[in-house]
DNA sequence: TAGATTGTTAATCGATTAACAATC
DNA sequence: TAGATTGTTAATCGATTAACAATC
């Protein structure tokens, strides 16, 4: 149903597609064509119909998309149906905010650990789990059917125990530490690198400054 | 000295020769080619060139880059050289899990405020500074010289506080609210939607299943 | 049927890569 | 000088936009 190779460009711009039409369908709205889309979103109308049609016809000639099925749709492409564990490797600020993130849940996205190296912080309780020594992230993820991992440790940390999580076989891992990991091409890996974000904003700011 | 007009992708890839160098200049590296360098990064030697050729030439025919002052240029290009003043707005976990990253610091970032309209927090402490009420922050930005604003709250709440920071002419919103904020252009936003994040990695986890 | 809007092909635009002359 | 490597132009590739026939 779905073209292999579909460009890095298209699967970006999907989330955003989702968000919007869930909100559409908040609203209430049944129908929706790539024009009102496009003026919703700011991109072109051509783009809606090129991206939509790289997994097949959603839409109706004369009519436009159905909300509630480009919607579901869509969910399926980016495996919003399927549900995920996840485990927390590293219980600083950031992986504490993300283990009490309870938005992830809507949508099938499960907290199930959360682990870290320092003594002082192991057995300590975040929300509801207690956080366990990463000695024992192998033996979890076997037994508990983990299939994405999160990287909120520091960079010399996350490229340690990314080698644990490419002996485990991990599916996905969600890096946050400042390097890009080294995996064989069967494990996912998507970055988020804050202080990137934050330089492009600053590059931004002062683009136009001379 | 640098053209009008740099392309976001250009932009984008920024902040990873940054830490590349950053690295390099940690091993004591003095200077370094393109096609080292592209070896290192995954990239090719072309676009290296290129990329650097849009600020002018960083380089010497023979020897290469020199690896300080590259670091150094590009720092500059992202106007890290400059101080910045943030506010966080958001007292909730990710609002204090940005607060406490002192890395930010190194990079000229200074938190100098964090708001929130639950009363519950209001008052409350987060590394030396008290959370204070969100309807105060117009008055904050203009007496500290406040250039950035980070939003870490719901969509309603940043949609809303976006108005705010639109009359105080703030420069920069990094905004980690699942919203694309309706600013003039005058504004710039950099956007963190950690869920969009979190679905491409769940699309390339599914992408091959069939 | 007539009008609307998709799906899809073709045209344009921009980004990446290749090639090489300039030059240290 | 000879070798290395940049800066830059030209060629290629891919993504976006425009256009329109197909069709609901």
């Amino acid at each position: 149903m779905q073209d292999k190779n579909i460009s890095q460009v298209v699967i970006s711009r999907l989330p955003r597609y989702f968000r919007y039409l869930g909100d559409l369908k908040d609203e209430g709205m049944e129908r929706i064509s790539s024009g009102e889309l496009s003026k919703r979103m700011n991109v072109t109308a051509s783009q809606i119909r090129q991206d939509f049609n790289h997994f097949g016809g959603f839409g109706q000639q004369g009519y436009g998309y159905n909300v509630n099925y480009l919607y579901e749709e869509i969910g399926k492409i980016l495996g919003l149906d399927k549900r995920h564990n996840l485990i927390i490797i590293g219980a600083g600020n950031l992986g504490q905010a993300l283990a009490n993130y309870m938005n992830f849940e809507k949508r099938g996205f499960f907290v199930k650990g959360i682990f870290d190296r320092k003594e002082s912080l192991i057995g300590t309780d975040i929300r509801g789990m207690k956080v366990m020594h990463t000695d024992d992230i192998e033996e979890f993820i076997k037994n508990n059917n983990i299939d994405i991992a999160v990287l909120t440790l520091p960079k010399q940390g996350a490229t340690e125990i990314c080698k644990t999580l490419v002996n485990c076989d991990i599916s996905g891992i969600w890096n946050f530490a400042h390097v890009d990991l080294d995996v064989p091409d069967r494990i996912n890996v998507e970055n988020v690198h804050l202080s990137d974000s934050l330089m492009k904003l600053s590059f931004k700011i002062h683009e136009n400054e001379n």
